[in-house]
RNA sequence: GCCCUUGUAGCUCAACGGUAGAGCGCGCGGCUCAUAAUCGCUCGGUUACAGGUUCGAAUCCUGUCGAGGGCACCA
């Protein structure tokens, strides 16, 4: 029987879920579904990583063992996928669990009784040295710390104190035996790591060279993980620990999974991972299994990132993030797995506003698929008592369909439908799913143009068009048939619903869309009850709606930092409430410096201060001070704003100038009108005669860009 | 700083040396089985800009400007 593995990433415990974890598990769900449905002994992988210094020190923060907070966030992590339809995976992988220690142990030890490409060993003892900061008790990369100028001793991001050089004693990976095996390898197999930018990229970074790896930490500063095997006094970090779990979990190196079958699962896998860790899924990955004399992956999957619709990250700090209570609220699951497949090009970043998915559930979903079903069962039910007829036209009637506008043999709409079912599942291999949708909805509008070409309505009256009419209704629900097998993986609850509409009983999971053959659906089948199978969304109603939950909600999910903050400020209220006092004091008794007359960074960045350009400037009738104007920001609608400048400027003449316009500001209402916002201007303090002064640039900018 | 990718209709993208296309949105018309649906038509682009190669350039080359990404211990 043919296997098929797939894997998410196993999702570092230090976060509660966000939009990435639901999309890459959404995929792998959808991949899954689709593999079983033909026939593949699929096992589905994904889960968290628990490990680290990190995780360490967020335990402590927030006066929790490690394992009592990953148990936390591991679940919610399945919460969160429960209520997303998420349950059809084979097992959730976490790396706290007793086997896993077992299974790396033994993978250490195989790695280490081999030799490397070039016959040295593969795992040595040495020394890391890097810049290390002990209020945070771990090194630090150069992502997080920041060297000002004119110093040459780094300072950490988070303690803002210059960071001390250190070492350590560590094991080695020696990776850098590997990259000749790397190379080739890439070369070999076109589809090991995809997409092709990627893959270039990685050859790339092998080619510059490639360095040993540190592989483990001393347990003095990190306990929380997997000890080195015969060396108490150190803890096997990160990469080994995390990247084999993939092995682990079906049975590679312990008892208790063996029944799972690695020698089953391990010869055909897929792994998905975000772009951002794709390297150390091929080249830290590759290396580990060869050096243990494991076969490599078939494919490494690097997909892109959902920006916003300006093309941003989606992040906390910017108020953009995805929230994922409001998207379970107010869309169904089935209308956000499509969105999400069919909006983002796999292997490229994509572009998620809400706006987008009402648009795309209303235009694809609703009139398309929705209503295409919706009208060929209820006609079947007007003109033909609800059961579904049968779809041959005698020769003798061929003139008559003719007239109508069809053909008379069905063999025209036969190869349409298995081309795009091939054409379909063939895109669908090769991962390209926004593809392989588009091809469906091209046979969604074949079918709608028939029955406006036909005019069902019209051949009712007429009896010498019974069978055409006949024919018609028989085509469009046959073709629903087909759409409802290939559909499941993707909108696995909307697929069942309209198998069952047409009065179909068996599981549309277990149909093979490879087996789909025209012709089998039985004339005579009574057509089930008939419900919208995609409501309509009332963009306008919804949308406010979120804006309103959004007002409610100031913070929620996201990242560790968040998590934190949130058990901070929880603590914070608590102290408040408890004591009345007037100044607080830190742990250690130091007083705190007077903190209110700075602001942090993050304070800042609440403002939302942006570029606009001026294009509609008028006053407004009885308002001696109020100048209207409507002002873009690079958004689809220019904003309204109100602004007290008419004593001090002609209106006209601010016509295409372009001003700094505060962004986020809560709108309010004046004389009547709506101002969305605030325009900077300088003012002179306690002398109210002094004219405002717009603030403006000397340079060429672009409207909609950010201050910050 | 070095390297890579990219800039095409309001939006998302296709054409990759031979008359610039599709979907969505907009506008008009038809139809009524259907979830204001569906069908047809229209509108819409000196293919970022400036040079060059060629009989011919969105496509190849050079430069300018803009956007994105990669450059290791970051789950």
């Amino acid at each position: 029987m043919k296997t098929f593995y797939i894997t998410t990433p196993i999702y570092y415990a230090n976060s509660l879920p966000h939009l990435g974890h639901l999309y890459t598990t959404t995929v792998a769900d959808v991949i899954a579904k689709n593999k079983k449905q033909r026939g593949f002994d699929t096992y589905f992988l994904t889960g968290t990583d628990e490990h680290g210094v990190n995780i360490q020190r967020i335990a402590e923060q927030n006066s929790q063992t490690p394992k009592q907070y990953v148990d936390y966030i591991s679940d919610e992590l399945k919460r969160i996928f429960q209520t997303f339809g998420l349950n059809d995976y084979d097992v959730f992988m976490r790396t706290s669990e007793p086997f896993h220690y077992e299974a790396v142990q033994n993978l250490w030890r195989q790695i280490a009784a081999n030799q490397t490409p070039k016959g040295n060993e593969t795992i040595y003892k040495g020394f890391y040295e890097a810049w290390f900061c002990p209020n945070c008790a771990e090194f630090k990369t150069e992502t997080e710390y920041q060297l000002r100028d004119g110093e040459d001793v780094p300072r950490c991001l988070i303690h803002e104190r210059p960071l001390d050089r250190v070492a350590e004693e560590s094991y080695f990976f020696r990776l850098s035996d590997y990259g000749e095996f790397l190379l080739e390898a890439i070369e070999a197999n076109q589809n090991l790591i995809r997409p092709e930018a990627r893959r270039n990229e990685v050859v790339s970074f092998i080619k510059s060279g490639l360095q040993d790896l540190s592989i483990s930490r001393e347990k003095r500063s990190v306990y929380w993980g997997v000890p080195v095997p015969g060396d108490a006094n150190h803890t096997i970090y990160l990469w080994v620990d995390a990247l084999s779990n993939y092995i682990t979990a079906i049975g590679y190196g312990n008892e208790e999974k063996e029944s799972v079958g690695f020698e089953k699962y391990w010869r055909n896998v897929t792994h998905l991972v975000g772009k951002d860790i794709l390297r150390f899924h091929t080249v830290y990955w590759f290396s580990f299994l060869h050096a243990a004399g494991l076969r490599l992956p078939e494919t490494v999957f690097a997909h892109g990132l959902w920006l916003d619709n300006h093309g941003r990250k989606l992040s906390k700090t910017l108020g953009n993030a995805i929230d994922l209570e409001f998207l379970h609220r107010h869309f169904s699951i089935d209308a956000i797995r499509y969105f999400v497949l069919r909006e983002m090009v796999f292997g490229q970043d994509g572009k998620f506003g809400y706006e987008s998915l009402i648009e795309r559930a209303n235009a694809d979903l609703a009139s398309g698929l929705g209503n295409l079903s919706s009208r060929t069962l209820s006609m079947i039910n007007k003109y033909r008592d609800g059961a579904i007829p049968s779809g041959k036209i005698e020769e003798h009637n061929y003139i008559y369909a003719k007239r109508a506008g069809i053909s008379a043999d069905e063999q025209e709409l036969v190869s349409v439908l298995e081309h795009a079912r091939d054409e379909f599942l063939r895109r669908f291999d090769n991962f390209e799913f926004s593809l392989a949708l588009e091809i469906l909805w091209t046979v969604i509008a074949r079918i709608d143009k028939m029955i406006s070409d036909a005019k069902p309505w019209e051949l009712i009256k007429d009896e010498k068009q019974t069978e055409t009419l006949s024919a018609v209704l028989y085509r469009a629900t046959e073709t629903l048939r087909w759409l409802c097998v290939l559909l499941y993986p993707v909108m696995p609850e909307a697929a069942q619903k309209i198998y069952r509409q047409i009065g179909l009983s068996d599981d549309v999971s277990k149909t093979n869309p490879e087996n789909l053959s025209y012709g089998e659906l039985k004339a005579g089948t009574r057509i089930g009850e008939t419900e919208a199978v995609f409501p309509r969304i009332d963009k306008q109603k919804v949308m406010s709606e979120i804006q309103k939950d959004a007002e409610q909600t100031p913070q929620r999910g996201g990242g560790g930092a968040e998590v934190l903050e949130e058990e901070k400020r929880r603590r914070g209220e608590e102290q408040k409430t408890a004591s009345n006092e007037k100044q607080m004091t830190t742990d250690d008794g130091q007083q705190t410096t007077d903190d209110d007359q700075f602001i942090g960074i993050e304070d800042f960045l609440k403002v939302e201060l942006r570029v606009g350009e001026i294009k509609v400037a008028e006053r407004i009738p009885k308002a001696d001070k109020l100048l209207r104007f409507e002002i873009d920001l690079g958004e689809e609608q220019p904003r309204q704003i109100l602004a007290g400048l008419a004593e001090y400027y002609e209106p006209e003449k601010l016509i295409g100038r372009k001003v700094v316009v505060v962004a986020n500001l809560k709108p309010r209402k004046m004389r009547g009108l709506e101002s969305q916002g605030m325009i900077c201007a300088a003012s002179l303090e306690n002398n109210s005669d002094d004219a405002p002064a717009l603030a403006t640039f000397l340079e060429d900018v672009k409207i909609g860009a950010r201050l910050k």
